[in-house]
DNA sequence: ATAAAATGTAATATATATGTTGCAAAAAGT
DNA sequence: ACTTTTTGCAACATATATATTACATTTTAT
């Protein structure tokens, strides 16, 4: 499923997917690949999203069933 | 870094590593590996550890820095 | 002390996340 | 309308998470 908070939470700070992937020190279509759902990312690159978007796991990456 | 968190949660639970790789649907040297920090888990994984021990991502993965 | 259960560790194999390059489509700016 | 930026998508290459098997070590139970 689409990750709409991740999307939404790299908006609001004005970032394109290219400026977030750098700032990670990811390929931009990692974090496409990862908004759009097609990828199942690993913890660290995860956190790494977190902290540049100065949010948490729960914030982004967590759904409540 | 050891997941120490991890650790405490399931054993807690009551769980063996095996015990709870099983119920994750994982190897037994998975469930190790990330509890002594030499695994970078995907996200799916930290999910369904999550969900066996009753906790979130920010319970188990997140470190404040 | 002994046996059983739990955990650590290592080798090899496989699946998949991620990188790279390139091009197409869509969105935004002028 | 046109140009630029952003995003989507595909093919191929690489790194690494994970599985499997096996054995050693540690911990727990009797």
């Amino acid at each position: 499923m689409k990750n709409i908070k991740l999307k939404l939470a790299r908006v609001e700070k004005d970032l394109s997917q290219e400026e977030l992937a750098k700032i990670v020190g990811v390929s931009r279509q990692t974090i496409g690949l990862i908004e759009s759902g097609k990828y199942n990312p690993s913890l660290s690159l995860c956190v790494g999203i977190c902290k540049a978007l100065s949010r948490t796991l729960d914030d982004l990456f967590w759904e409540e069933d």
